[in-house]
DNA sequence: AAGTGGTCTAGACCACTTT
DNA sequence: AAGTGGTCTAGACCACTTC
């Protein structure tokens, strides 16, 4: 039969180009793969760019989060009852889970379910954060909030978040510590329109990470991010925040955060002080 | 690991502790788990620590990868074979791969086979070099020697590479290049038992990313490494490496490598001068 | 006991590469 | 045509969590 109207939500991926068809001697032979070809289409425009069911049932599920259909913190389907709603096996399904939580967007966890990704966890925490005291474990540092506004977009932040020159942005500065020693200098730029009332109240009196805010006030989510890492010398005005001499050498570290669909959504411009902490990485 | 007798070259995995057994109505009725309590066991010391057949596979391909019974740029056998080899179904080895490929241990290639991976390729090269240009493509840059010389290990040394205070060390010093520009000055550390007669001159004449030598003339593979970054000034000895003023802001790396068993095996000091370049990273 | 993710198998077919 | 990895299915059982 390989029925599955086309309907809205939960749409049917309907036959695939790869694999699949009938098993061994099973039921029905399987209808062939009949008219309507083009499955779901999409992407590049000119070759049909067909893609393994297991991707469309990626995407469809990425759209499920991004629409907020499932919110940061709440368990989705079962896969079985996503298998049954996209007319595919659950192991198609669970090979589309599996990316997904390798990519941070999902967790699993085992005899519970598989949960939307949030920021409000401790895991997540430090997935952005990647200074590190040279002893003793991590802790979260104190924010200071020197300045909120709202501008227009410089020409170097437009091009970084895919304004144009002149959009609404919003400015915020901050300085934060470790157990009472500014270490962090940080200027974002945010999209006007993604953050509409975003107020210095708002920030001041939230307590945790800010994408932990963003994410419940303004239902935006950092998936990704990029950042360039280079060493300068502090300013007058760094170095007073930070009660240090000018000239200190200190981390500077550019950082674009992007949501589902690549959209950049937010420009991070930090300076670190590196004298008891360092920046943490790993090469794999 | 539970079961699988310790023999080196292709052994039985076995009966393992989670599902698997009979299909639906096929052959024998799988003999059921029988009697051989302990297994094996390892790890932790106490909970006997099972572990999924998949894992048991991927550690074994590991150790023919890491014995060098299949080297570098090499065909490994095919996931049928290795099924047949270690008795599971083609699945097992599949997903035993595929950790494997997503650890950058090996390469698949569709139609052709699995490779072992190695740092004689242009996608390994920058792998571990994160140093880009702000502007243009990335380029390899140009090596020149400064000190290469035999050494006992200071202690901060030992105490990274697992070492003890004393033991002999490589020690190599060099200062990098992009087109003419000096721009990085690094010192290295190597054990002294597993770079046993490197000498200045096979660096060298050696062309191309030093990993690759360590590889092909020394039979070690850096499978990963992590690293401590931080601002500092330059000094008047580094300053005229990279001919720049003395005081002039560095970014300063610490890489400490490790082979398989998570062995280190380099510890790499590095300043990189960042005022046309910057450490690229991305945040997942 | 029921539900969920985690592991394992066996078999089919597809896309790609080589002979 | 044969071989290899890539996709898909259907069904079994396990480990863990909740009722």
């Amino acid at each position: 039969m390989n029925p599955v109207p086309p309907n809205p939500n939960s749409s049917s991926p309907a036959s695939s180009a790869g694999g699949a068809a009938g098993a061994s001697a099973g039921s029905a032979p399987a209808s062939t793969p009949s008219a309507a070809g083009a499955p779901a289409a999409v992407a590049t425009g000119s070759s049909p760019t067909f893609s393994p069911l297991y991707q469309q049932i990626k995407a469809l599920i990425t759209q499920s989060l991004q629409s907020g259909e499932w919110k940061p913190g709440e368990l989705i389907p079962s896969e079985v009852e996503l298998a049954n709603r996209f007319k595919v096996s659950q192991g198609t399904v669970r090979k589309a889970i599996d990316e997904l939580a390798a990519e941070n967007l999902v967790m699993r966890k085992q005899g519970k379910g598989t949960f939307v990704a949030t920021h409000h966890e401790a895991r997540a925490h430090f997935r952005f954060l990647k200074l590190m005291p040279d002893e003793g474990v991590p802790h979260y540092p104190e924010s200071k909030f020197i300045e909120v506004k709202r501008m227009r977009a410089p020409a170097d932040v437009a091009r970084l978040l895919d304004l144009k020159s002149g959009d609404a942005v919003i400015y915020i500065k901050r300085v934060q510590s470790f157990g009472s020693v500014p270490t962090i200098v940080e200027e974002m730029w945010l999209p006007g329109v993604t953050f509409k009332g975003l107020t210095a109240e708002r920030l001041v009196e939230y307590k945790g990470p800010m994408y932990g805010l963003f994410e419940s006030e303004f239902g935006t989510r950092m998936i990704r991010a990029t950042e360039k890492i280079r060493a300068v010398c502090a300013d007058d005005g760094v170095a007073a925040l930070l009660h240090i001499a000018a000239g200190t050498p200190l981390l500077a570290s550019e950082r674009v955060s992007f949501t589902y669909g690549d959209k950049p959504v937010e420009l991070r411009r930090g300076q670190y002080l590196t004298e008891r902490h360092h920046y943490h990485n790993e090469l794999n």
